[in-house]
RNA sequence: CGGGGCGUGGCGCAGCCUGGUUAGCGCGCGUGUUUUGGGUACACGAGGCCGCCGGUUCGAAUCCGGCCGCCCCGACCA
């Protein structure tokens, strides 16, 4: 894409509200605009990045054959009636009437909308296991959003939901899905470590949230760094394999890693010093194991072998789709800019012309975007070479393809590496070929 | 929900205490010149219901009351 023609408003100074990294680059990368307290329109740059986010969630749940699927946002108030948490939910719920005076809500998680689904279609046991999931907004009306993105109102979220007939089924399902977990997050260039966790309002006994590392996050973590070299690729562990599921579980939970409310003093003098590490973690997953309590209370019951009636087992799984931006730029900026994970970011790449009307800069530039297409953005604005490398560095491209007037004309440019400011003087070809 | 703070061109702010002509500054934006590898310089120009409602006053951005919005610290959450 031409930056000249796209909506991505660049900011130089900071807007007065964002107080966090990964907030203020947000806003003067131009990613995001807010529109009310904790809650925001993600622009085009902003959208790539969510849509990369997602498409690597989905990939890794489709690869455990996890189906997709897509919930409405808007819930009716009966359904959380029959689970009884209409009224515990509290003010977190945000509660609507239609024009009949119906009750409805904008869901905060879809337990209920799920179970329902399956009560209504699924009715042996010959049906189950499944998971499916969704990637949908979500609301949650917090009493005081913050940080941006990564305590909004209103959120992304992929939740998935696992259905099996007894407890070592959901169990399975339980590990499956906190190995697709692991890498997703490998993929997206985040140490996440499991922790163990209260299961809270959703219910349950056993749960674990997944938690990165940030100066920002929200409450005080402990892990051993074991974690950080454990590999987690399709090479390594076989989802399919209950040995393989087995040995991962056990890297999960041999390990110290804890959140404050569960931290050991005791255990954690035994990880060597070296290999502790602790500090602020932000929550970018969350997993449920929760067992009958939406098929019981909801009434969701599939004929077993003997034709009797059973309560399957099940789980939640939840990442925050819109709060791993934020994640990511936390875990990933200096003092120029973003840093983003080539996986991620919103364009591979960045040519800067430097000097656009430059004959030979717009032809270098013309056919290095020709050749590379819209995965890149091409930086043809009319401004001087400072406000280009400034932006190109606060956007965090991966690599930089700077034309400037001398290399143009000897048919060369310079490429750089945002991450590590490395640069090398290269052909087109040599480039390209260096850009994959 | 307790505590604190802030609403003035797109962004960052000053002015308010001690009411008084056309409401300022920096950045950004437009035009021209300049510059041409790290947010250049100069000139000219466009752009503001001073959050909203009411009150006090000859006169309100400024004083008073109410409301709305936003941010920060704490208790709660993907």
């Amino acid at each position: 894409m031409r930056l000249s023609r796209c909506l991505i408003p660049t900011l130089k100074e900071t807007p007065a509200e964002a107080q966090i990294a990964s907030h203020r680059l947000m806003l003067r990368a131009g990613l995001v605009r807010q529109t009310a307290a904790g809650i925001y329109a993600w622009l085009p740059a902003g959208l790539r990045v969510l849509n990369n986010i997602a498409r690597i969630v989905r990939e890794e749940q489709d690869a455990i054959g996890a189906q997709e699927l897509l919930m409405p946002t808007i819930q009716p108030a009966e359904l959380w009636r029959e689970s009884g948490r209409y009224d515990g939910y509290g003010k977190e719920m945000l509660r609507i009437r239609d024009r009949h005076d119906r009750e409805l809500l904008y869901g905060p998680t879809n337990e209920e909308m799920i179970t329902d689904i399956f009560r209504q279609s699924v009715r042996s046991y010959r049906e189950l296991p499944q998971s499916v999931y969704h990637i949908q907004w979500k609301f949650r009306d917090e009493v005081r959003p913050r940080f941006g993105v990564m305590r909004g109102r209103e959120f992304l979220m992929k939740d998935a939901y696992s259905f099996d007939l007894d407890h070592p089924g959901a169990v399975r399902s339980y590990r499956q899905m906190m190995l697709a977990y692991m890498r997703t997050f490998q993929r997206l260039g985040l140490k996440a470590i499991p922790m163990q966790a209260e299961t809270g309002p959703i219910g349950g006994d056993l749960s674990h949230e997944f938690i990165i590392l940030a100066p920002t996050g929200e409450s005080q973590v402990f892990y051993d760094a074991a974690f950080e070299a454990i590999d987690y690729s399709g090479g390594s562990f076989d989802h399919a394999s209950d040995s393989d599921l087995a040995r991962f579980t056990a890297l999960m939970t041999t390990h110290y890693a804890a959140t404050d409310e569960k931290h050991d003093a005791a255990a954690w003098q035994r990880v060597p010093e070296v290999d502790r590490r602790e500090g602020r973690g932000i929550e970018v997953g969350h997993i449920f194991y929760f067992g009958t309590k939406y098929s019981a209370s909801m009434g969701f019951a599939v004929a077993g072998p003997d034709g009797a009636p059973l309560h399957p087992e099940m789980g939640s799984y939840g990442i925050g789709v819109s709060r791993l931006v934020g994640g990511i730029i936390e875990a990933s900026h200096d003092a120029q800019g973003i840093i983003w994970p080539d996986s991620v970011a919103p364009f591979r790449a960045v040519i800067l012309n430097l000097k656009p009307g430059d004959a030979g800069c717009d032809r270098v530039c013309d056919e290095l975007y020709g050749r590379l297409g819209t995965g890149v953005l091409y930086d043809d604005r009319a401004d001087r070479a400072g406000v280009k490398f400034a932006d190109a560095d606060l956007m965090g491209h991966p690599w930089q393809i700077i034309v400037g007037p001398r290399g143009a004309a000897a048919g060369r440019v310079e490429l750089k590496r945002r991450a590590s400011g490395e640069r090398a003087d290269l052909t087109l070809d040599e480039a390209l070929a260096r850009l994959g």
